[in-house]
DNA sequence: GCGTGATTTTACCAGTTGGTCAAAACATGG
DNA sequence: CCATGTTTTGACCAACTGGTAAAATCACGC
């Protein structure tokens, strides 16, 4: 039974979580202090202490959310839907979460470059298994003849790659084309690649 | 007049190279500390800073030398060559760079993602003089039918973002995989992709 | 085997780090 | 407006941080 939370409470939790994501995701775990997210955050360093009770748990916190919008989207591709626009749908749908929540993937990206301390176990259970799964939806399909004879699992990291690239090499993508948003071609162009490696 | 350096100097200095880079590019600059490279070089902290003044000085040696071997390969595509096989021998040679400097390609991976703060001058101007020029040879081989109409900026971040996935995601491809090595499916997968991609 | 410069170590420092604790300030229902 | 629980703060700590200075040790040509 936890109690309800207070007002206040649930403003000054949400602050932390994401003056947290703001420091972690560009900083790693080891790369933040607390002073950052004290700073960042507006608060007191030992009133960030009172409500999460270190370092670490802000950081796995966000981690967790993390993992859980992470993985939806991947259980929410309909197996009786259109192969291409399901998989399309899907390296859309990342997309835009690049765009839209780019401090996450960074997050992301950052704790994996890392060695995944933190989550390996996640990665070995329950992705492992929601990406198999996928994998074998998708070589059914191509056994059905309904999309080309792919490596699923190969495309499946290459839809990560190329979608997450726009949020974590974001500064690199911008300073190579000079500025412009990147995100409508970058779309555009992920669509037509996949499209080109799924029609038969 | 820079003096010759003793065999001393050279191993100790190539100690420290390897010691940064292996710490750098697991947990960035901020993360890192001068205590490990200490530790994994197997020399006295006040004896690296003999060999390099700084903490700061390691790290934008390893990323010259880095951004040296990056560029070196776009530069070497021959615009006589057939398209096809430029481009993919360009993407066959950066996977195989995610294969055997993963940690190169992690350290990169870092710096671009905490926003680039001490090469941003770099990308604007070299890296991105270089890939324009890139991509206005692919244009121009697109223009000429050889290939087909793609976005050869966006092309470029494809290669770019599916080879460096192999190595900058390397714990999350093998735990999803579960442990086989990746790299021979995943380079067959990379090549047949941008052969679809490109193949009129 | 000695002298000189190259190398390494020991001892140290000031600033920062994650975290604690008790006291102070606050909110709010009665 | 008071009592009680909630929230915030200020003072503090031990460990760690990047870096320094000088002395001690070492390597090597003579």
């Amino acid at each position: 039974m936890s109690k309800p939370e207070t007002p206040i409470q649930k403003k000054n939790r949400s602050a932390i979580m994401n003056a947290g994501l703001e420091v972690f995701s560009k900083f790693g775990f080891r790369g933040s202090t607390l002073d950052q997210i004290a700073l960042e955050s507006g608060l007191s360093k030992p009133n960030i202490l009172y409500y999460f009770k270190s370092k670490e748990v802000i950081y796995t916190t966000l981690l967790g959310e993390l993992l859980t919008d992470w993985l939806k989207p991947v259980r929410d591709i309909d197996p009786d839907g259109d192969p291409i626009a399901e998989i399309l749908g899907y390296a859309a749908h990342k997309m835009e979460m690049s765009q839209n929540y780019p401090r996450q993937s960074r997050l992301y990206a950052n704790e994996i470059i890392q060695g995944a301390p933190r989550i390996s176990n996640v990665l070995t259970s329950e992705l492992h298994e929601v990406v198999d799964k996928f994998a074998q939806l998708i070589k059914s399909w191509s056994k059905k003849g309904l999309i080309r004879d792919v490596d699923p699992h190969h495309l499946i990291f290459s839809i990560w790659a190329m979608t997450q690239h726009y949020a974590d090499f974001d500064f690199q993508v911008r300073a190579v084309l000079g500025h412009d948003d990147p995100f409508p071609k970058g779309e555009k162009h992920v669509e037509d690649m996949l499209r080109q490696m799924l029609t038969v």
